[in-house]
DNA sequence: ATTACCCGTGCC
DNA sequence: GGCACGGGTAAT
């Protein structure tokens, strides 16, 4: 059995996610929450989101304990929440984001990107003891260095468990206080792995690690593979390369290091300057995802049929988009609309109105029309106005809800019928569509619910529209 | 006395 | 054996 030699032996640690295996859902909810609630008194921002969270299906036989563990734990370890320093709660950049775009790629490579340790998700006596042992690691960027090297060394493609990752890099201050080259552990990783060196693999003892690097893997940064290690995604070159060539910390630790005594005072003056930190200079543009990624691997996880069916729909966009003249987009948006467009061609062709299915077209962006696709109903040349609202994942979701402008709802009430909500999801298992017609008129019959928010936040069921097979 | 990460423990 | 409830415990 390995132990880290009794003087670099370290435990690294941070709170529970609570929502494994319900992440996605867990998380878009708050943050949608987070997001209705708005800027508030600490308390009064307490209150509301406990209300909520206990609105969470499955959550009203909680105790209040744990419901309050929920709010703090969750929130803090993720940065959904901001504070001021004149005693206010605000929904965090982060929360803005992820509620808006729905882009769990992008909102998981922000945490990855800031994530550290010690960090104001610790309780700053936590903090204090790290800074006083000199800890100071980003394990993101250190796991994903470490495995670009061990392709480079090992040749081939090299991937790295949950107890290597406890043992050999969080628990030991060589790397997480020295800054370890990732060659020198991985030297001991794998004479570790030749000498058939067993590691402890309880679960309280590996779960931290292996909860970053689950959480790599929602950030499409590494692929877990069933023989229990994780490998880099090579894929995504330019996005891995920002996480390894950044240098930062959080700035207000800094000083810390060089005092010779810190007081937990000194820590405490950094917590809420840690949350705005890692809600600013976000890379959006760089960081959001990759529909076409997603969808190609999807691709390769689905079963047959399912295959053929995205195979035919990636190919089918890439032909849409090449005679649009475009490059390959990240957009989710643009992609979300080029699967519309398709599906919206091929409803019409169905019908026999080929004619009709060649007048489908995006609205410019610039007209701000309150929708993105002019198509036709088919049966007559009425017109069909739709919106298309796209989420993304790595795993499939269950959430019911998205944002729209005043614009596209002033659009849903002036063209009642006529204007429909195009639904997509996808994630790695595939694309799902769901069709909402005049959403304000089934607001008004109570088939779907909003609430005003720039623009509106809709909450929907399976009453307010129809589950449609997609059509490519 | 209350709050909020910490983490023991029991459930699936 | 993974996961999360809710009590533990130190900070406020």
């Amino acid at each position: 059995m390995y132990t880290v030699p009794e003087q670099y032996s370290v435990r690294l640690h941070h709170c529970r996610p609570r929502f494994k295996n319900d992440r996605e859902d867990v998380l878009l909810y708050m943050a949608s929450e987070i997001c209705l609630i708005g800027k508030k008194t600490k308390k009064e921002f307490a209150s509301e989101l406990l209300i909520a969270i206990k609105n969470f299906r499955g959550n009203g036989t909680k105790a209040v304990k744990t419901l309050n563990n929920w709010r703090t734990e969750i929130t803090t370890l993720l940065g959904l929440v901001e504070f001021t320093n004149d005693g206010y709660c605000k929904p965090s950049r982060m929360a803005e984001l992820l509620s808006e775009k729905q882009d769990l790629i992008e909102f998981f490579r922000f945490f990855c990107f800031k994530f550290q340790y010690p960090g104001g998700h610790l309780k700053p006596d936590r903090t204090l003891y790290l800074i006083a042992k000199g800890v100071k690691f980003k394990p993101v960027k250190y796991i994903l260095k470490l495995l670009l090297e061990g392709n480079k060394i090992t040749k081939k493609n090299f991937g790295l468990s949950k107890a290597e990752a406890t043992h050999c890099i969080f628990n030991d201050l060589r790397v997480v206080r020295d800054q370890q080259a990732p060659t020198k552990t991985l030297d001991l990783i794998m004479k570790n792995r030749a000498q058939g060196v067993e590691y402890d693999c309880n679960g309280d003892v590996i779960r931290y690690a292996g909860d970053i690097l689950d959480y790599m893997e929602l950030a499409n940064l590494v692929s877990y593979k069933l023989n229990g290690r994780y490998y880099i995604k090579t894929n995504e070159v330019e996005v891995i390369n920002s996480f390894i060539d950044s240098n930062e910390y959080f700035p207000l630790y800094e000083p810390l290091y060089n005092l010779d005594t810190v007081s937990l005072e000194d820590i405490k003056h950094t917590q809420n300057e840690w949350f705005t930190y890692v809600n600013e200079n976000l890379n959006e543009t760089l960081f959001k995802s990759d529909i076409m990624q997603v969808l190609q691997e999807a691709n390769d996880s689905v079963d047959q049929a399912d295959s053929e069916f995205i195979e035919s729909l990636l190919i089918s966009i890439r032909k849409k988009q090449e005679i649009k003249g475009k490059v390959k987009t990240k957009e989710i948006g643009d992609v979300g609309e080029s699967i519309a467009i398709l599906h919206e061609q091929i409803r019409l062709t169905n019908l026999n109105r080929e004619d009709l299915a060649k007048k489908v077209v995006k609205l410019p962006e610039m007209f701000s029309a309150g929708y993105d696709i002019n198509s036709f109903e088919g049966i007559s040349e009425i017109k069909r106005l739709i919106e298309v609202k796209t989420t993304i994942s790595k795993n499939k979701i269950n959430i019911n809800r998205f944002h729209m402008t005043p614009n596209e709802w002033g659009a849903a009430e002036t063209f009642k019928d006529a204007y429909y909500i195009y639904r997509l999801m996808i994630s790695s298992s595939g694309v799902n569509l769901f069709v909402i017609k005049n959403p304000v008129g089934q607001y008004k019959t109570d088939n779907l619910s909003m609430t005003p928010r720039n623009g509106v936040d809709i909450t929907y069921s399976n009453d307010s529209g129809k589950l449609k097979e997609l059509l490519i």
